[in-house]
DNA sequence: AGCACGCCGACT
DNA sequence: GTCGGCGTGCTC
C-alpha cells in the first residue's frame, strides 16, 4: 500500500486571505499538472487547478497529517497545457496576483458550478454537437481578394516570422482601409492550413460580429468560436471547452480570450492593439495586449499587433528593433484618406452668452453641401446627455452629485440628472434646489444637444443620435447602424462610439466639434488618445474611392496651432510619436519608466490618505528602494465615487525588473498594514495603470 | 471571498 | 428563552 502523493492545487483565494500559495492535497493517483479538480476548503468545496510543483511558488510545507484529499478530478477534461499554466503564473507574478485567484478568474465561470459528472456530461453532449456540426470540410476556398504590395510585404513578413524559432512580435502599422483584416485573414490561412489555431482579440465586444463573419466567410470549412461577455454562461462555457478541447481552429473574442486554451495554438491577433479597453480595469488589472505578446514568446508563436496609431509602448519597441514594423500607408482600392482641416474658432465672436457658436460657418456650409449631394456626415463630440452641468446663475448653485465628486448630467430627453460615475439619477429640478429661482440653464453641450441644435441649423436633414444613451437596449446599436447604411440619415451625430470600426462607405464629411480638452489633460495618455480618436473618425470618410476625393475632416479648435493637430493634418503618426516619445522621455514617463499605482479607498478620504502614507514609509525599508520613487499619496481625477473616497500614490522605477521585484517584497507588508488601518474599504496595487 | 464562531438586543 | 446583528479568524 503506497501512501497518497502530495499535490500543489490552486484554488480561488483572495489576495488578502493569506492563501497567496499553492495548497498541498492528497491524491491517490499522481495528477498532471493542469488537471482541474474539486478540493475542500475549510467548509466548502472549491474548483482547484493541479499546479506543477515549484520552489519558488510553494509556501510552507504542512506535514502529510494536516492535508486532506482532493475531493473528485475532472478525469474527461485534457489538463489544461503547461503554456497555459506558465501565462497564467506569469501574470499572476506581473501584476501582482496570487496564482489561484488569477487562473481561476479567467476560467469559465460555470466550471465552478459542476461537479466532475455534470461537466463530463456536458463534455459528452458537446462533442456530439460539435461531430453532428462540423463544418463542411474541404469545400471550395471562397474567393480572395488580390493582394496590394504593402500587404504582400507584411504577409512575406509574417511567413518569415511563422519560420523563425522565436519569432519576433509584428507590429502592423496600416491606415483605416490598408486592408489589415486581410493581412490577419492570410496568416490565418496559413497557420490553419498547419494544423494550428489561430487566437484574434478585439478590443470590444461590440467589434466582434463583423470580424466574426469575415473570417467565417473565408473559412467556411473551419470551426470559430467566440469569447466574450456578452455570451451567455453555458455558451462561454461550451466555446472553452470546444478550444481546449482542440476543436475550435480560431478564436475570437476581446480581452479575457488571451487566456483562451489552445493546445496548438499558432497565431495571436491583437486588433486595434493600442485600445485602452485591452486593459483590464478590476481585479488582475492585466493587459491583455502585452499578455498576448508574452503569450507569444512562452509559445514561440507570432504575434500580430495591428493599428492605425500603435500604443508609444509598442511604438517604441518597433523602434529599438524588438518589433518588426510592418508599414501600410496606402488605401486599398485607391481611396485617399479624408483632407483634414483645422477651424481656428478663437477668430468667431462671442455671443452675448459669452459662448461661441457650435458650429463655425465653413464647417455648416461642408454639412449643407454633403446633404444637397444625398453624402453622410458624421458629427462627433465626446460627451453624452445635453450638457455636462445645469446652473442657477442666482445663487451658484450647479448639478453636483450628492455622492460622487462629478456633476450630474442633464438629460433633456428624459428630464432627468444623472451621475455618469454612480448612476444616481433624480427628475430635473424645475426651479434652483438652493434659492427656488426658476432660471436654472445647461452649461456647455453633449450629443443630445447637438443633435437639437444641428436640426435647428439643418432643418432638411435626417440627423440620427449614437451614443450609449441611444445604443442602450439591445440590438438598438445594430439597428442604428442599418439604418446609416441604408443611406436613411444623412447626418449621424455621436460620442467616440460612431468612431468604432464600422465601415461607413457613404460619409465624406467628419466633423470633430471640440476636442481641445484632452489636450491639456492632466493625464499623459490623453494625447495619444485624442490622436487615435481623430484618426480613427478620419478613417471612416472617404472609404469608398470615388468619393474619395472630395472627403474631408473639420476639427474645430482653439488651438489649431498645436502640434497634435498638424501631425493629424498629415496624416502623420510617425510625427506624432515622435514628438510624444521626446515628451515622454523627458519627463521620465513611460515608455521610458515603468510604473506602479496604489490605490486605496475609504468612506474617509483621511484613512485612505494614512494607509498610503503608511506604505510609502515602509517602502523606505525595502530593499532595493534606491531603484523605485515613491510620490505623495493623491486623489484621482474623480475622488469620491457613490460616497467612497480614493487616494491612490504613483511608483516609478527605470527597470521593470527592478520594479516587479520590489513590488512583490512590498506586497506582503501592505496586507499586515490594512490590519491597522480600520476604515480602509479597498486597495489594490495596478501595475502599468493607463492613467494616473 | 465564504463561512464559521462569538457575544449582545427585539421577537414568536 | 432564541433569532440575528456583523466583528474577527481560518481555510492545505
Amino acid at each position: 500500500m503506497t501512501s497518497p502523493l502530495r499535490v500543489p492545487v490552486v484554488v480561488e483565494a483572495p489576495q488578502h486571505s493569506g492563501l497567496t500559495t499553492p495548497l498541498d492535497y492528497l491524491s491517490e493517483h499522481p495528477l498532471k499538472p493542469g488537471t482541474l479538480l474539486r478540493v475542500p476548503l475549510g467548509r466548502r468545496e472549491v474548483l482547484g487547478i493541479a499546479w506543477r510543483p515549484g520552489a519558488q511558488l510553494d509556501g510552507q510545507a504542512l506535514d502529510a497529517g494536516a492535508l486532506r484529499p482532493v475531493a473528485a478530478v475532472f478525469e474527461a477534461l485534457p489538463p489544461l497545457p503547461p503554456a497555459w499554466l506558465a501565462l497564467a503564473e506569469f501574470a499572476a507574478a506581473y501584476y501582482q496576483r496570487s496564482v489561484g485567484e488569477l487562473a481561476l478568474s479567467v476560467l469559465p465561470p460555470e466550471l465552478r458550478k459542476l461537479d466532475a459528472t455534470a461537466l463530463a456530461n456536458r463534455q459528452a453532449r458537446l462533442l456530439k454537437r460539435l461531430q453532428r456540426d462540423a463544418p463542411a470540410s474541404e469545400g471550395p476556398m471562397p474567393e480572395r481578394p488580390t493582394l496590394a504590395d504593402e500587404q504582400q510585404h507584411a504577409l512575406a513578413a509574417f511567413e518569415a516570422a511563422l519560420a523563425e524559432p522565436r519569432p519576433q512580435p509584428l507590429l502592423l502599422h496600416g491606415v483605416t482601409g490598408s486592408g489589415k483584416t486581410e493581412v490577419y485573414l492570410r496568416a490565418t490561412e496559413q497557420v490553419l492550413a498547419a494544423g494550428r489555431q489561430a487566437l484574434v482579440l478585439v478590443p470590444e465586444i461590440n467589434l466582434t460580429p463583423q470580424l466574426e463573419s469575415r473570417f467565417a466567410a473565408r473559412f467556411p470549412g473551419r470551426r470559430l468560436v467566440a469569447m466574450h461577455s456578452g455570451l451567455t454562461p453555458a455558451q462561454r462555457l461550451s466555446h472553452w471547452l470546444t478550444a481546449l478541447l482542440g476543436h475550435a481552429d480560431i478564436v475570437l473574442g476581446t480581452r479575457l480570450s488571451v487566456f483562451a486554451p489552445l493546445p496548438r495554438l499558432g497565431l495571436i491577433v491583437v486588433d486595434e492593439e493600442h485600445d485602452p479597453s485591452y486593459k483590464q480595469q478590476e481585479g488582475a488589472r492585466y493587459s491583455a495586449r502585452d499578455l498576448a505578446v508574452y503569450r507569444g514568446h512562452l509559445e514561440r508563436v507570432p504575434v500580430l499587433l495591428g493599428s492605425a496609431t500603435p500604443s508609444l509602448e509598442s511604438w517604441q519597441r518597433a523602434l529599438q528593433g524588438r518589433y518588426r514594423r510592418l508599414e501600410m500607408a496606402q488605401r486599398v482600392g485607391g481611396g485617399v484618406l479624408p483632407q483634414v482641416r483645422l477651424f481656428d474658432m478663437g477668430v468667431l465672436p462671442r455671443e452675448k452668452s459669452g459662448h461661441g457658436p457650435l458650429f463655425a460657418p465653413p464647417v455648416l456650409q461642408s454639412l449643407r453641401e454633403r446633404i444637397a449631394r444625398g453624402e453622410q456626415s458624421l458629427v462627433f463630440l465626446n460627451r453624452r446627455g445635453y450638457a455636462p452641468v445645469l446652473h442657477c446663475a442666482d445663487c451658484g448653485w450647479k448639478s453636483g452629485c450628492p455622492h460622487c465628486s462629478a456633476w450630474r448630467v442633464f438629460h433633456k430627453g428624459e428630464r432627468t440628472l444623472r451621475c455618469h460615475h454612480c448612476g444616481f439619477t433624480e427628475r430635473v429640478p424645475r426651479a434652483c434646489p438652493e434659492c427656488g429661482n426658476l432660471d436654472i440653464a445647461p452649461i456647455g453641450r453633449g450629443t443630445e444637444k447637438l443633435e437639437e441644435q444641428l436640426a435647428e441649423l439643418l432643418p432638411e436633414a435626417r440627423i440620427a443620435r449614437l451614443d450609449a444613451d441611444t445604443a442602450r437596449g439591445k440590438g438598438q446599436l445594430e439597428s442604428r447602424l442599418a439604418e446609416v447604411h441604408a443611406g436613411a440619415v444623412d447626418v449621424l451625430v455621436g460620442t467616440q462610439m460612431v468612431t468604432k470600426g464600422h465601415d461607413f462607405r457613404r460619409i465624406t464629411l467628419v466633423v470633430a466639434v471640440n476636442p481641445d480638452s484632452a489636450l491639456f489633460a492632466s493625464d499623459f495618455r490623453a494625447p495619444e488618445r485624442l490622436f487615435a480618436l481623430l484618426m480613427q473618425a478620419a478613417g471612416r470618410a472617404g472609404r469608398d474611392a470615388e468619393a474619395a476625393a472630395r472627403s474631408e475632416m473639420w476639427v474645430q479648435t482653439w488651438h489649431p496651432q498645436h502640434a497634435l493637430y498638424a501631425a493629424l493634418k498629415a496624416h502623420d503618426f510617425a510625427a506624432f510619436a515622435s514628438g510624444q516619445l521626446a515628451e515622454r522621455r523627458s519627463a521620465g514617463l513611460p515608455p521610458f519608466s515603468h510604473l506602479a499605482l496604489l490605490r486605496a479607498e475609504a468612506r474617509d478620504a483621511a484613512v485612505a490618505t494614512a494607509f498610503l502614507r503608511a506604505a510609502a514609509e515602509c517602502a523606505t525599508q525595502l530593499d532595493g528602494a534606491g531603484d523605485v520613487m515613491v510620490y505623495p499619496p493623491v486623489p484621482p481625477s474623480v475622488s469620491k465615487v457613490a460616497n467612497i473616497e480614493r487616494m491612490q500614490m504613483l511608483i516609478e522605477s527605470g527597470s521593470r525588473a527592478r520594479l516587479q521585484r520590489w513590488l512583490a517584497d512590498w506586497l506582503p507588508r501592505l496586507h499586515q498594514l490594512r490590519a491597522q488601518h480600520k476604515g480602509l474599504a479597498r486597495w489594490a496595487i495596478d501595475v502599468d495603470p493607463l492613467s494616473i
